[in-house]
DNA sequence: TCTGGGGTCCTAGGACCC
DNA sequence: TCTGGGGTCCTAGGACCC
């Protein structure tokens, strides 16, 4: 049996964490740049805010209806993500960090998992103040449809057990095929092209062949998921396969130099991630583009390089991400949008070198987690490559209404004076 | 004025090898 | 007139997820 924990609306629970006036208030956390509602309460959600909903068409939306409104603010929600984390962790046996906001966890050989998954919610609940629900099923698939029927359903408090087919079947079979993980709009159509609407339809349909051949064989094993055989093991230890660092920027760009500062920036955030996993890369991508929205020339680029020998150094990765920049960059453009990709990773024990290319040495790697310990402790870019830059700069995103960041800058925390609650 | 930022997996088809 | 059979690797693009 798997388990799903998801947490509840999670940036903007994060939000409440510190502001408990907010408690069934309607909030929504915005994406990068106050461009979208990516995450919203639900009291935000039955005013109609769509999520991706552009911020400027429902602003007046929210003023009228007090909507807390605030931008991200990752420093708080990976914090907040980790200390959920950990408690899945110590009441697990087995357990996957899925995204930001899920774990999958193995429930076999639990006893009572009802009463495991209670407790577990209450005690998230407790030491984080961040709600969560649990859905549990025989798969992953099944996992998922039960968390999304615990939160759909006020009277499952939270937690929701597949107990046995009879009942697993009666679900299925009211709901829509498009709301099972794995299918999405694409994929519902074609399904629904051959009779096929509700999860249990398709969780019944002879033709196996028939499926594989309209939906690949993800979607054939979406269907072996929901008849309750395990194909989606746990994924225990997950290493990135790629690492990408992209940006909107605050106001659009026309030079050759404030893109490629941009780029420093992207990369030096992009290589601090790829040594947490202690890996290396082979290959640097570099995009920017001009806003598609706006009715100006557009243009777009995307240029890719292969290295020689695999490595995680900044300053080398800045090196050929500006050759990049040099080769794609075109003047005469508005530029609204760049970012940086990472690829084709090889483990720092084991990789090849090469008979007359220089390898990374160990004191530049030495120098590397150096710096990456110094900017834990004292603040992201307290050492960094010149070529980022010093004062604020056009590229750098607007976030207007971002809360503080109270568990990782010591200027930042929260005060409560004595009469609050 | 104003529209995010990450990821994964699969397939078809091209280029190449013997 | 007639033109094999078996592979590998890579890339672009699609679809999906949060």
């Amino acid at each position: 049996m798997y388990a799903l924990v998801d947490c509840n609306s999670f940036y903007c629970s994060c939000e409440r964490v510190f502001r408990p006036e907010l408690k069934s208030k309607p909030v929504i956390v915005l994406s990068n740049n106050d461009g979208c509602a990516v995450s919203r309460s639900p009291e935000a959600k039955r005013l109609g805010i769509k999520m991706g909903d552009p911020f400027f068409k429902i602003k007046e939306l929210c003023a009228k209806n007090n909507v807390a409104v605030f931008s991200s603010n990752f420093a708080n929600y990976s914090n907040l993500s980790n200390r959920v984390m950990n408690i899945i962790d110590q009441c697990s046996p087995h357990f996957e960090v899925y995204s930001i906001d899920e774990a999958f966890s193995r429930v076999d050989g639990i006893e009572d998992i009802e009463k495991w998954a209670r407790l577990l919610r209450e005690k998230i609940l407790k030491e984080t103040k961040i709600p969560v629900s649990i859905g549990i099923g025989r798969t992953k698939v099944l996992a998922k449809l039960a968390n999304r029927f615990a939160k759909e359903n006020e009277n499952s408090f939270g937690v929701f057990i597949f107990n046995c087919e009879k009942e697993e079947n009666e679900i299925l079979k009211k709901m829509k095929v498009s709301s099972v993980w794995g299918i999405g709009k694409q994929s519902s159509l074609k399904l629904k092209s051959i009779g096929i609407k509700t999860a249990f339809e398709l969780k019944f349909f002879s033709n196996e062949a028939r499926i594989q051949k309209l939906l690949t064989k993800v979607g054939l094993q979406i269907k072996h998921e929901l008849m309750g055989v395990d194909c989606l093991s746990l994924n225990l230890h997950p290493e990135k396969k790629q690492i990408m660092c992209s940006r909107t920027f605050g106001s659009p760009i026309y030079e050759k130099n404030s893109l490629r500062e941009s780029i420093a920036n992207y990369v030096t955030n992009a290589a601090t991630k790829l040594r947490r996993q202690n890996s290396l890369c082979t290959q640097v991508s570099i995009f920017a583009r001009t806003n598609a929205f706006k009715d100006i020339p557009q243009y777009q680029f995307l240029e890719r390089v292969k290295l020689v020998t695999p490595t995680c150094d900044t300053r080398k990765l800045i090196k050929e991400a500006f050759k990049l920049v040099d080769r794609g960059f075109k003047g005469g453009y508005e530029y609204s949008k760049a970012g940086v990709r990472l690829d084709d990773f090889f483990s720092q024990n084991e990789y090849q070198t090469d008979l007359f290319a220089f390898s990374d040495t160990k004191a530049d790697l030495e120098l590397m987690y150096v710096i990456d310990r110094i900017n834990l402790r004292l603040g992201e870019d307290k050492v960094r490559s010149a070529s980022c830059g010093f004062n604020s700069k056009a590229w750098q995103m607007n976030r207007r209404f971002k809360s503080p960041r109270y568990f990782t800058h010591w200027c930042e925390l929260p005060v409560f004076n004595k009469n609050q609650s």
